[in-house]
DNA sequence: GTGGTCTAGACCACT
DNA sequence: GTGGTCTAGACCACC
């Protein structure tokens, strides 16, 4: 068993964020705050601050213009993808996890419909 | 938002343990490894293996005999009950996860039947 | 017959604590002094000083605040309950030794209601 | 507040005794061990065996013939005595703990009731 | 061998 | 400043 495997700070900002977009706090095209602002509201390095801007548009999550700032994916579809595959990746690791615990398929499928 | 949350290493093993409990892996009056082999098992303070066992028997999981060892408890009982315990906090967690993401009852409805 | 019983340091302290509570020198919702006072006062190390208010706090007699100090339970159910227990604590000590003595049930019985 | 008063092993045996004299295990006349079985019944100094004689020949409940043993006093008022002693500490001692806990003469009377 | 207690001293997160 | 955690190493009582 590995003990205290630390979340990189970026990960977790990039998981706030995604939480925002998906629960609706953002809004597709809105302008996100600079990259200096980002570091100071998360009191976070500035390059750190830079990689989750950089990551979430590997995931074609938000755009950049050059001089004028970030902004979020225009298309809702990416919005309803992030928060499809959030929801997914939740009850995985609810099985998963009640797996773990020697639950069997069936159990866990009916706990899952009866709580959720 | 709230960066980390380093979880105590005795809260870690303690989990650990309760799942090899709850999974079956471990059954009721085993006995356990002694504080000093926990200690090096888990490469953590002889201390701390001790805290893990105090924290375990103050919730009834184990009791201790004085130069003997320490042993799970041997109610069946005590097992279901954490069973039950750490299913409905995975549960509850990730009922609390899909709510922050805004999902309706009904569309985590489909979103169940979709994955089996 | 056994000898001596080094009663451990911490469970005196809290004897000590719970003596002032049950007296009335200590009040509901009272500020305790830090742990590292408690520490130099006793004459004991910091750490035999937490587990002093740990241990409390798992009675429910105090509760503690992050970064604040620990503070006594505000119930004062709570205070009477510890009472309650302690003056049940000392009867039954009197009881069972007067009992040792070879003192007859009926006996011990007149002696307390006559005495005490 | 004192920490950890170890009660001297010569008390404690001397106490031990006096039970066994008090509840009626031992009798008037009877003879005692030697003070080097003694010794070793309590696992203690012989020197430490022969301060618990002497000190209960000092309060007359055994007296010493040199070179037959210790015997304990003939004459059963001192028994009388000496469990009336006892059973009067005992009581006193409630007393004063009761007092100390501030417990009226009304509630301690309530306390003795309930726990027939 | 076992667990229980204690000290010394360190680092952390929170206010 | 607060309490919480952790390590290192010691001594004890019990079996």
């Amino acid at each position: 068993m590995k003990l205290d495997k630390n979340i990189p700070i970026y990960l977790q900002v990039i998981d706030d964020l995604k939480s925002k977009m998906a629960s609706g706090e953002f809004s597709p095209g809105d302008k996100l705050v600079s990259v200096r602002e980002l570091s100071i509201e998360y009191g976070i390095n500035p390059n750190t601050a830079s990689r989750v801007y950089n990551e979430l548009e590997r995931e074609e999550l938000c755009f950049t213009r050059r001089g004028i700032g970030t902004f979020l994916s225009e298309d809702p579809k990416d919005f309803a993808r992030l928060k499809r595959e959030m929801a997914e990746e939740i009850i995985s690791r609810a099985r998963s996890d009640l797996a773990q615990l020697g639950l069997s398929r069936e159990e866990i499928k009916i706990l899952l419909e009866e709580e959720l």
